[in-house]
DNA sequence: TCGAAAATTCATTTTTAATTGAACATACAT
DNA sequence: ATGTATGTTCAATTAAAAATGAATTTTCGA
């Protein structure tokens, strides 16, 4: 019977840095830090671990693990796999920068990008109804730019994906 | 001695409507609501505008309007512009997104990469002194993937620059 | 089909971020 | 130099977002 070279429930140094590194990442990309800590520490884990193992390793509420996952699943960042006990669901991190991108473009942009667009075109609807003809025009002109703007973006968003997928 | 046809400080629906439009905007970068406002009102406004003047239209403080001002200022977002009353500043936006998205990489995105690849390297520091060595294997090989992303974004941003300012 | 383990949900609490506004600083005309 | 208009700062307040955890639902093995 040997002692355990490191408790089951407590972060080393270095996993604690890995994980506040990706804590400082993921809000740059305004997620919560639950997020970071989470995927930190899937990152920095050689095996699969289940939401338990979270909880007691983070220190952070089931209720929190559980919707960080959640999350986390919905944008391809994490996937399911073996573990130890059966019955129950462990997780892994996908670490393929492509993926992770195309799915937070996905999940996070796009669902902006065409609210943003269907705005604009209640917008332009608007100005119709506006009675002085010189503002009518400026205002014009200000919503073709927002237009040109969506469009570049629209632009952009299968490029970038491209690139990081080389 | 003609009556204004529109109050000096009232929003009307059409202004509304496109200040919320970058409300919206600028959450998804994780800015303040008060910059999505103010730029999106000096974004509607024909002629230039003083922070008093967008005190008024938008009913926020004083306080905010300066802070939003000078971070909109240090983006390149907004510029100062000649205007009615002398000794007064007045605020135009700057209307090119190859300019804002420049700003915005320049002053919100390079310096949290930057910063990252600081800490990637004191985290590479710190795998030098784990003992067990198939752990530092790995946890290598995840650094030297974190390494890479980050390699991505130096190549990615000054392409995602050249394309919009296409 | 029952029971217990596992996971989720969501009203409440806590934490974090943004806004306020009065005090302070600055610039400028007289 | 003095007074006034303009603009900034920052401690205190308010508002928004995230975390908690007890209650609930789901999932399977027996």
């Amino acid at each position: 019977m040997d002692a355990p070279v490191e408790s089951a429930n407590e972060l080393n140094r270095f996993e604690a840095s890995v994980i506040e590194f990706f804590c400082d990442g993921v809000r740059l990309l305004g997620l919560p830090r639950s997020i970071g800590e989470i995927y930190g520490l899937l990152f920095v884990s050689e095996k699969p671990l289940s939401l338990d193992d979270l909880v007691a390793k983070l220190g952070i509420s089931k209720g929190s693990v559980s919707q960080g996952l959640k999350m986390l699943r919905e944008l391809g960042a994490v996937i399911e796999a073996e573990g130890e006990i059966p019955r129950r669901s462990y997780f892994q991190p996908d670490i393929e920068l492509k993926r992770l991108v195309g799915g937070f473009i996905k999940e996070q942009v796009r669902p902006h990008l065409v609210s943003g667009e269907e705005k604009l075109a209640s917008l332009k609807e608007m100005i119709k109804e506006i009675p002085k003809e010189e503002s009518r025009d400026f205002y014009h002109a200000r919503l073709e730019r927002l237009g040109r703007w969506s469009s570049k973006a629209r632009l952009v968003l299968p490029l970038l994906q491209k690139i990081l997928g080389s």
